[in-house]
DNA sequence: TTGTACGCGTTATCAG
DNA sequence: CTGATAACGCGTACAA
């Protein structure tokens, strides 16, 4: 079965009129006889007729369809973004092609390829960690290609950047651990290619500076994988040294955190009284544990919602990507739980 | 610019051949001197071209391409099947595009309309809390069309679902909490027309008949959000209540376990030792939180891959639907933590 | 070994 | 008011 699907020319045959015929009726074009009109619209919805997007797709270039390249979508704030994107996608008419990298270079590129093939009509992207290079990006752009990058955003020429506050975040998340009383803070860091990595070490020292500390460069410890475990152990060890003796941390992410967390329970510190903890992104379950974490809030949603609506506006041609110099900023909000609060001092 | 994408016209104009020659040169089709296939592929990578899958699509009336219909991707148990989903739909050269009906009933069929629209090659749907009936679907099924249900199936002829064993899951926990000594188990359940729903009060129900426990109805209590929040409010209600006295909670989902945690502890009850609690989903935050919560892991991503696997099978003809007379049921996994565990007693 | 012609479903253009 | 034709990019039966 499924053969057959209801075209245009069926119509005109049984109509005994032309394929343009019903073609014009079906969108309501002036000069056309109310009665055909009738009868074409009549028999479409007997036939259950379904405008064929391909051949339209094929007519007119345009596929009224975006690609998004995600590093993973089993990530809570990528989820949330996403959920953005096909929220504003749907309510616009257009649909949303979905890949993950899984972090791999070399599938952010095939998938780039594929969805060429595939006649998106603009492009969303996040790049992968292991990302270094962005010719693959900026070709298209050269090219005319609506891209609107994403949480992780490169430094290219015409590149189209939407992204949280990240140094502001980071800055407001150490001025409260200082305003707490917390002095020796550790910042679990992310991977340093990443500009969000960048950018929020850079709040973290210019907190740390404002407030008249000193910035330890020691202090400031790279988690790579950002995973609870690794920065379990990654906080265990830094415990143990003698030399260190921190006093509060602050994770480039809350699984990071959280690590912290433990870390500091298994080596029998309490949090907040003796360690305080904050994350980054405010996951669901920064408030379901106890501490709750204090977590930077990333509007991941407006995010994604925003950049799918640039690129949609350049798309349909009523915002001009030469107009755009400077990334879009999202703020963020520092949400404050027990994690960093210190009843007394 | 981005308008000259090279055509196989393109090549032929160049090269003084017929496009029918360049396409089948690309191809490597017999019967083309190995000296025009060479000057062919080598003009074509210098022009960069790209095969337009549109086009294709269009002649075969195929579209590599599946349609995901989803009620929230933000979601962790979603987010980890979509991620099933796309990755056996990548190695196998499909496209994934991607819905989500917000728990919308309308949603559900206008996303299944713009995708027939795209002549898609199949669907895999979980549908939305708010359907009722199933013909939008049914109609599908009759006229051939591949779907593929996961997690959240419909009891209709011809569907094919896959699920976790819901019953197996549900079971085992309540046995578990039986087995460490709690004796009035409240079942907080999710919505009563989902059949996951339905499977896990039939797990509780024989779990607690096999252990010679009569059901009291009034201890299975729904709760149709599934939030946090909602089952703070309930559970502190059932906890106020002189009558009830339940001393274990079992979640239909692990949100609702924690509101019931929060509540307990709101009250002065303590967990493990007052009151078990067990989740259902296993998601991230189980781990973290204190104490750790028990929980029936269920295997999302494998739900995805598998359902995935069983529709492009179908859609390739390597599987014939007729065959397929019962749901395909993944094993969950009772993952057992502080939460249900008492030391003594 | 290569070329010609047609069709997939739709719509824009030009003629009636 | 309506019809015929061409074109979007590709593959393929048929012819040469």
């Amino acid at each position: 079965m499924k053969i057959g699907q209801a075209t245009i020319k069926d119509i005109a045959r049984e109509l005994n009129v032309s394929s343009s015929t019903v073609s014009r009726a079906l969108k309501d074009y002036p000069g056309i006889s109310d009665e055909t009109k009738r009868k074409v619209k009549e028999l479409a919805a007997k036939l259950n007729y379904r405008p064929n997007a391909i051949a339209l797709s094929l007519r007119k270039s345009r596929s009224f369809t975006i690609g998004v390249i995600i590093p993973e979508v089993v990530h809570f704030f990528f989820s949330t973004v996403i959920s953005g994107i096909e929220e504003v996608a749907y309510s616009r008419g257009y649909n949303v092609i979905l890949t993950q990298t899984n972090e791999k270079f070399d599938r952010e590129r095939s998938s780039i390829e594929t969805m060429l093939s595939n006649q998106i009509d603009g492009f969303l992207v996040s790049y992968s960690k292991e990302t270094q290079e962005f010719d693959h990006f900026s070709n298209l752009l050269d090219q005319g290609y609506p891209i609107v990058f994403f949480d992780r955003v490169p430094d290219i020429p015409k590149a189209i950047n939407v992204m949280v506050d990240d140094y502001r975040g980071s800055y407001d998340a150490v001025s409260h651990l200082i305003r707490q009383g917390y002095k020796r803070i550790v910042h679990l860091a992310g991977p340093k290619n990443l500009t969000i990595s960048k950018e929020r070490i850079r709040g973290y020292k210019d907190a740390l500076t404002d407030h008249g500390i000193q910035v330890d460069e020691n202090l400031i410890v790279e988690c790579p994988l950002g995973t609870d475990d690794e920065s379990r152990k990654i906080t265990a060890e830094i415990l143990k040294s003698p030399a260190q003796k921190p006093d509060a941390f602050f994770g480039n992410n809350d699984m990071a955190a959280v690590g912290a967390m433990m870390a500091c329970r298994d080596a029998g510190l309490k949090v907040p009284e003796d360690v305080g903890v904050v994350g980054f992104s405010n996951w669901q379950f920064c408030s379901m544990i106890e501490p709750g974490l204090s977590s930077v809030a990333q509007p991941g949603f407006q995010m994604g919602a925003k950049a799918t609506e640039i690129l949609l506006d350049i798309i349909e041609k009523k915002l001009d990507p030469e107009q755009i110099n400077e990334p879009i900023t999202l703020p963020t909000e520092l949400l404050i739980r027990k994690s960093s609060v210190r009843t007394k001092n």
